[in-house]
DNA sequence: GCGCTCTACTAGCGCGCGCTAGTGCGAGTA
DNA sequence: TACTCGCACTAGCGCGCGCTAGTAGAGCGC
């Protein structure tokens, strides 16, 4: 894969460095002190109608804007979350759609980093820190309980997703065992039996899953139909799951195959729904498929997935709160909000096939 | 929806702020002056090992960690680059996993903003520059060129995904027309005449790939053949692309269908895999599908997605590197690199079918 | 005239750090 | 002894801004 590059168009500039103007510059320009070009930015009183006009029109002519740098420096407040998500995770875009407004409603600044193969996440709080960010939003957070809990001590942190029992932060999840419950209740009553459960493996609520999965077999009489199937909440889990079960059926028949599958979350269960269709496995009619999250991507797919929904929205509304309040009042101690979500039953779930 | 918010574990806090530890606390503690830990904090010559361990070990020990917004104040330079995104496009994702270890391998921090709904590239880009990015990376910018020229004169800019003739930013992106063409001529040579286009509306790209396939197709003498349907970078635009030509085909019968349709990206192939899989109407039987971008996805889709690859990795490299090249040496002027895409046959795509 | 208040504005310190220009001090020459 | 030289370390200014404590001047009552 060649490259070629290209040296066109525009001239050279102008040699000198672009410096950035500052408010000297436009104090200077305006004819006035340097505070009270501070005080017509902050939109603060203390200065007249016409003053604050010509200040801000210099300051436009000169192509002057505020440096949040020295700006928090000064004040000792960055007014600034930080979100540590995952780009790859659809859920957690969602989120971060919903983090914006609701951070702006509020007054602080949003900033991402993400962690992608080879940057863990130490290396992305640490990066957010280091940036003056006041609070941390963590989207599933992945690291382990002891560090997420010196972390939310050392600053303000809420996790989103992930229930973490003991850790000094924030949290904001779904009532994963309500949630998993309705779906296998939805399921036992399309006449399944036999259920199987490809994990998250360590990805956030997994563990909660799982166990509710088991409770929720059980408390239907179906301890002997237990079968968890070690996942990850990718695409790729959910179709090496599937290639797993559809290898077995090929040696034992397809009466061995599950009648339906409760995936880890929505990405797992498109990977499953992909595999299956690869290989000539009819969903529903052969096997039901059943996801978690509901995110964008669910509707979407081919037959309309079956999932369990978490509502994005507030969950994002909720973390930023948590943040925002335990910031502006540091007596607060962490809390938790556990939202009730909601089985979203549309094609990729029907009657269980017979035997 | 209901929440119950609960107020669990923790005790209250110490009710004092959490100061942040400075340099000067370190120094103090270590029994050193704030000039020498900022010496070893910089790892620069000029502090003996052992102070330098001794350093080391205090500033961990009170939890100090450099305040990067007092650094870059200080040294003027933030070594940090901004990337503008949309956190639900894929091959973006791609993008700014690749985009990171090549700017850590640079020696830049790196600080991701996303356009959301409501949240313009406007803002998006004043929020970073506020931050004191140094160097902006827009990922599929979709802001006027206007704006962009006058973007990319005031700060250092790097476009991806988008050529932006004779506007004064650099920019990558790969060789459209020839990705087009090489998708056409492999439909071609499967016997496929009737090939239509979802376009990517006013997404990256999309113009230059929209001309490229009617060059495409002319050249081949299939000028009459020609249709541009209109999309966008979106599952949602190849869902309604999809479901206008499978409404036709019911009313005019399955021989008005394209025989194969080349879609504006993977994401849009993707939609319309879903809408022609919930039609019934089988790929790539009775129709080919042929994406662009080769993000992660597209090998995982039901059939495996035949698409034009952009080198993901190789992009970011890119984009970092004229953007660290341009804030390293002012004399440099935009460059483009321009990319050999290339034709990745998968299952979506067969021989077309008679008639 | 005096004191008072109110508005419009300014002087200048400090935020946490980088960095230049030093200072002190022991080892190595002449 | 005097004199470099180099190493380990320090003093102190300045980055761009917020913010407190002012000042100057106009208006007003007595």
């Amino acid at each position: 894969m060649g490259a070629h590059v290209d040296v066109s168009g525009s001239q050279r500039l102008d040699g000198a460095a672009k410096q950035r103007p500052t408010m000297a510059d436009v104090a200077a320009k305006a004819g006035v002190s340097r505070a009270l070009v501070s005080i017509v930015f902050r939109d603060q009183p203390g200065a007249s109608r016409e003053t604050r006009e010509r200040v801000l029109r210099v300051a436009d002519e000169i192509g002057y804007r505020p440096d949040s740098a020295a700006r928090l420096l000064a004040r000792g407040r960055s007014r600034t979350l930080g979100v540590v998500l995952s780009v790859h995770q659809t859920f957690q875009a969602d989120l971060v759609d919903s983090i914006y407004p609701e951070a702006e409603r509020l007054g602080y600044d949003v900033l991402l980093s993400a962690h992608a193969p080879g940057r863990a996440e130490g290396k992305v709080v640490e990066a957010l820190l280091s940036h003056r960010c006041e609070a941390l939003i963590l989207l599933g957070p992945g690291a382990d309980p002891g560090y997420l809990d010196e972390l939310g001590r050392r600053t303000v942190a809420v996790s989103v997703g992930r229930h973490l029992p003991g850790v000094h932060v924030d949290s904001v999840h779904t009532a994963e065992a309500k949630g998993v419950r309705q779906a296998i209740d939805h399921l036992v009553e399309l006449g399944h039996r036999r259920i199987a459960h490809v994990d998250g493996g360590r990805g956030p609520g997994s563990a909660e899953r799982r166990r509710a999965y088991r409770a929720a077999m059980r408390r239907h009489g179906l301890a002997e139909e237990i079968r968890v199937i070690p996942g990850a909440h990718t695409e790729e889990a959910g179709i090496d799951s599937g290639r797993l079960l559809v290898a077995e059926a090929e040696r034992s028949g397809r009466a061995v195959l599950p009648t339906a599958v409760l995936a880890g979350n929505d990405r797992c269960a498109m990977g499953l729904l992909i595999t299956f269709a690869r290989a000539g496995v009819e969903v529903p009619a052969e096997v039901s498929v059943v996801g978690y999250d509901d995110s964008h991507l669910s509707h979407l797919m081919p037959i309309g997935l079956t999932t369990v929904r978490q509502d994005a929205v507030l969950m994002a509304e909720y973390a930023v709160r948590f943040a925002v309040e335990r910031l502006e009042n540091a007596e607060l101690v962490p809390r938790e909000a556990v939202l009730d979500p909601k089985l979203v039953v549309r094609g990729s779930s029907g009657v269980a096939r017979a035997g």
